[in-house]
DNA sequence: TGTTAATTGAGAATCATTATCATTTAATAA
DNA sequence: TTATTAAATGATAATGATTCTCAATTAACA
């Protein structure tokens, strides 16, 4: 994949421009990062990695996790129930939609955002930085499957 | 207030036709989520019903923030990092603007949320439910001040 | 005023995340 | 290629917010 390639030299070169070591661990963090459609979370990723590498252990993902993350090259997606997801394809904020029944999510093309944010601006007076938009709802598969 | 009484009262009134019974604790519970502006925290919560209240628990008052989350009078505000905030006085989804600084949370005027619910509902192919959006920014406060 | 199930308070348990620390290792330069 | 060194790792302990447990209390209702 053309885009994953991009993503997963982008984050290595980061993380070398700003003098980290390139680990065996690390490597596999971010091609899980770099390459995942389906906003993995560090469970998912830590199960993933153990599989060809079984002493990986799960303080090194978060570290890693917060590492990439503090060079914007990761976005995490807290949601209120605790829960994490990771986002490497695209470590910027754009909307999500996400299943409540199987868990998916999806990046909707949204281009009202950005007079949106504007809008705000300017009605509270704020100088707006960030945003976090997700939509909650059921996926057609899941509301085709009649359970 | 106006305001204040009439969210009190439903709140109150729902509780009672679920076949809860009206605490003190409760009481005071449901009295800071009607009237705070502020978008409290269970902290926030906890030590202000403490003085006067002494014996209140912690736990209580998540109980009870649980319970009137379940029946639909509370919008629970939670962020990232893993904190908590809720919204008493419109316990349905609508749009915050937040402040890094200052932790204050407004809430802003936006009515081009509606058609962006559909938009995205015609996009995906999802049944939207739910919707979280948040800005985040520097309040006009926090901007002139020089720290 | 008595009865009963819901609620409370205090502290233990839980669970995700972070910190600790001894050991290992990637990167660099001789 | 090897030595040096700071960064990274693995295992586990610590943390902190939230939930659970259970005995004691109490609101609601007859």
């Amino acid at each position: 994949m053309e885009n994953y390639n991009k993503r997963f030299d982008s984050i290595i070169q980061k993380l070398r421009e700003n003098g980290h070591k390139i680990t065996p661990q690390r490597l596999a963090i971010v091609k899980i990062l770099a390459k995942s459609d389906g906003h993995p979370s560090v469970e998912d990723i830590y199960e993933q990695i153990k599989q060809d590498f079984p002493t990986m252990s799960l303080a090194t993902v978060y570290r890693n996790i917060v590492l990439i993350k503090s060079l914007g090259e990761v976005l995490e997606l807290g949601f209120p129930d605790g829960s994490n997801r990771y986002d490497g394809k695209k470590p910027y904020p754009h909307p999500h939609v996400i299943c409540i029944k199987c868990k998916k999510i999806v990046d909707p093309d949204l281009d009202s955002l950005d007079s949106m944010k504007k809008e705000v601006a300017a009605e509270t007076n704020f100088k707006i930085l960030n945003h976090r938009l997700d939509f909650f709802g059921i996926c057609s598969n899941c509301m085709t499957e009649k359970v």
